[in-house]
DNA sequence: GGCATTACGCTACGAGTCGTAGCGAAAGCA
DNA sequence: TGCTTTCGCTACGACTCGTAGCGTAATGCC
């Protein structure tokens, strides 16, 4: 975000409808459209304000569609389930839910494409989207150290690099099978992913037959 | 691919060369130009052919760069390394070497994400770059039921579900590794990315204090 | 060798999008 | 009531797109 009147300004302040009416008419035209075939114009046509509105509030596309992806991620949560696997698995299934969204599917991925070569694009990708991920695998592994499920580590820095790599596995597996193997992240593989996170391949005695809770 | 005269044809046959250059200039541009500032004009002129050849070869831009993108993944390979362990650590690296190019990081995501609403490309990222990945997974992991380090698994369904989800794990964790966390997926992370797919969390007893072999 | 067939390079074109400039009107703050 | 900033609107040059048309080049077949 970069609306609201910056606080004590004078003039007239920025319509904060015309953001969230912007945003969703964002979000509109990448289910419609997609990435590809989105245009500034026409997201301002379905939001009912100017192009020149537009290009005040956002740089371009890339941060526009951040911004109107980003939103999407604010309903996850951690609710206590009572167990780490239980944790894993809830908060898995609403990452997953929200990766099925065709705009998320569509937009997410593209303005990732693009912050290969735009570092501050990355940047605001990271603090507006990534770090809120992030948080939960920090909270979810704190609360299972707590219950005696996972060990302590050693030091902080051994801290961040576990959680980040804990973190590059659970989004993207879910990411790359939505997105490039185009299969549901479903509860049975949920449950899989599950079992070979805490447990490892190795330890993997094939139980489930198939379709069975 | 889509070229090399379809065989017993009449008339001129189409220019293998011409291919390879703007296959190579389609690389070449996204490390120059990115993904969304790559134009097809551009990429004639450095391959020096026309724009009409490349329209008559390619339907357009996404399919001209999983192309250009897909030749980057032919020199995969897996080699026996002797264990499960370093067989893995061995392709992961290769997997990752590959996607720290900048023409993989813009390409690849690019097309991914166009491919959420477009079926015939999502098909053709599958056969030409997805599959080729995955039989790496197939093999590695015959191999490792063959040196029992892997238990063998019910049923034919079952091990497809099983190679899906590995194959889900081990890309997906490199590809957000290196794109969106933007951080090289050096030798020390492919070890705590292996130890974690083998043995899982719970195991973890944090025994790396930092950087030693 | 000659002929049919296909690919190639080149030019030109309408259509669409981009991002910006300039203007008058509207909506807040002091 | 003024001052300041935003808003909607129109218009604009520049660029890319994808295609059509033409003459030429390179092959297979007879």
């Amino acid at each position: 975000m970069q609306s609201s009147t910056p606080a004590g300004r004078a003039g007239r302040p920025r319509s904060a409808a015309a953001d969230t009416a912007i945003l969703a008419a964002t979000r509109a035209a990448l289910v419609d459209l997609g990435w590809s075939k989105l245009t500034l114009g026409d997201v301002a046509m379905r939001a009912g304000v100017a192009k020149t509105t537009l290009y005040r509030r956002w740089a371009g596309k890339n941060e526009l569609v951040v911004d109107a992806v980003a939103e999407l991620f604010d309903a996850l949560r951690l609710p206590d389930r009572g167990s780490l696997a239980a944790d894993i698995e809830g908060v898995v299934l609403q990452f997953a839910a929200i990766l099925a969204r065709p705009e998320a599917k569509s937009g997410l991925m593209a303005v990732v494409a693009e912050s290969t070569r735009d570092d501050a694009l990355r940047e605001r990708i990271r603090t507006s989207i990534v770090d809120r991920q992030k948080r939960l695998v920090l909270e979810g592994r704190a609360r299972a150290q707590a219950r005696g499920e996972l060990p302590p580590e050693a030091g902080p820095a051994e801290a961040a690099r576990i959680a980040d790599l804990i973190f590059d596995v659970v989004a993207g597996a879910v990411v790359h099978r939505t997105l490039v193997s185009a299969e549901p992240a479903d509860e049975e593989w949920v449950r899989g992913f599950t079992r070979v996170l805490l447990y490892g391949l190795a330890s993997q005695p094939a139980e489930t037959g198939g379709e069975w809770a």
